[in-house]
DNA sequence: TCAATTCTTGACCATGTGGTCAGCTTTGGC
DNA sequence: GCCAAAGCTGACCACATGGTCAAGAATTGA
């Protein structure tokens, strides 16, 4: 069986692909909605169009489906983080750090959420993640900061408020879209919208912290 | 009845006050941590020391329970936002403004959590408020934030995102605080800490929309 | 064609849910 | 001391929950 099906933890048939997929996505919505305790299987199931048992047939438990959407968000920031130092611009680099943060909240905004309602529970089930790799990224981030702020390109502000900064106020209009839509009266929020953010924020961060930016912004 | 007991409602007897006071307290934590959904009343009671069936005799219900939640973290949000106009100090009136919302994190974290929760799930109880009152409210901040600007006492940033922007950057320190500790390694946040990113908050922020702070800030 | 595998799903189970209620005890003003 | 009001709570209810399972349907590769 294990021979047979060898490939089939990594691609799967095309039927177990399609199912997985809708499964993947409903429960994405619903736990971000809802939370881990406040999301049900039955609603999940009802939204990604099939009945619950089968839910449970492709995802063994409600408890490995939500882990297994956590580890995809985490890949997706992974993905997200590359490598970074000392010698490149800092204005090139936090300009590329709030754009891409900001196209996450845009992208992924249901797994945005998913995440926060992690954190906000306690973290259950990422604490390793975050103490782990995590924390050693922002701290190589922080260090090639700090060296920056040392050559004078930048102010000597602490790097890991100024990351907490940058992850904050971008992942806001993803998490409290809600809001944001319901203040600005907005029925959604549009591409040239979050241009518009991404640029003020961009202007307000580079230029609070000293450093110069790359190119002429509004 | 109403007559004998006319200021009930206002304050009600010593042991009425105390038993709600402790269930409020447990339900602001169970909410925060698990949503509305999620929260159960057997947890909520536990956690005030009473059994389920009281919780009910004060509260009613679930969902009476957790709307006078959202009530009170609505007054105590309120009682915060005082009066500004264009005669005020840009940077005195952003600095207090950093400063009141980073303290209502600090003082207020399950609260904070509460309403962030309500946000995430796309705030059905809270949708009258923030399309009415805080719209309202942030509209005439954002007037007087472009008369100074108008005026050359700040950059002319978008008023919305700068407010947007002060918002998270102090919310994330009570809704991702299980974040914050991860990758700072820390056990909790201490005076000093939050003291020190209330300042370098203020600094980055007023630099970074082009107002100068009113005393010198490390 | 045919058998092995994968897929599908309704019935079912123990447990937990929000909420009701009746009957009890305690409290506080007179 | 009296008694009405307030407080208390275990038993109970209908329903939803996550999860199991067996039996059949569809798919697949040889």
């Amino acid at each position: 069986m294990a021979k047979a099906m060898q490939y089939s933890e990594q691609e799967g048939g095309a039927i177990r692909q399609r199912n997985e997929k809708a499964i993947m996505a409903a429960a994405e919505r619903v736990f971000a909605r809802h939370g881990y305790r406040g999301a049900s299987l039955q609603e999940i199931a009802e939204q990604a169009g099939l009945p619950k048992s089968n839910v449970l047939y492709y995802m063994g438990s409600k408890r490995k489906l939500y882990v297994r959407l956590l580890e995809r968000m985490m890949a997706r920031w992974n993905a997200m983080l590359d490598d970074i130092s000392a010698e490149d611009d800092p204005a090139e680099v936090l300009s590329a750090f709030i754009r891409s943060k900001m196209q996450m909240s845009r992208r992924h905004p249901e797994g945005s959420r998913l995440f926060a309602s992690e954190i906000l529970g306690g973290a259950p089930f990422l604490q390793e993640y975050l103490r782990g790799e995590l924390r050693e990224w922002v701290q190589s981030r922080a260090a090639v900061f700090r060296e920056w702020a040392d050559r004078g390109l930048m102010d000597p502000v602490d790097p890991v408020w100024l990351i907490f900064l940058i992850w904050s106020s971008t992942q806001h209009y993803a998490d409290f879209e809600a809001q944001v839509l319901g203040i600005t009266g907005r029925e959604a929020l549009g591409d040239d919208d979050l241009e518009e953010i991404t640029r003020f924020l961009t202007r307000v961060v580079l230029k609070g912290c000293g450093v110069r930016h790359p190119e002429p912004v509004t």
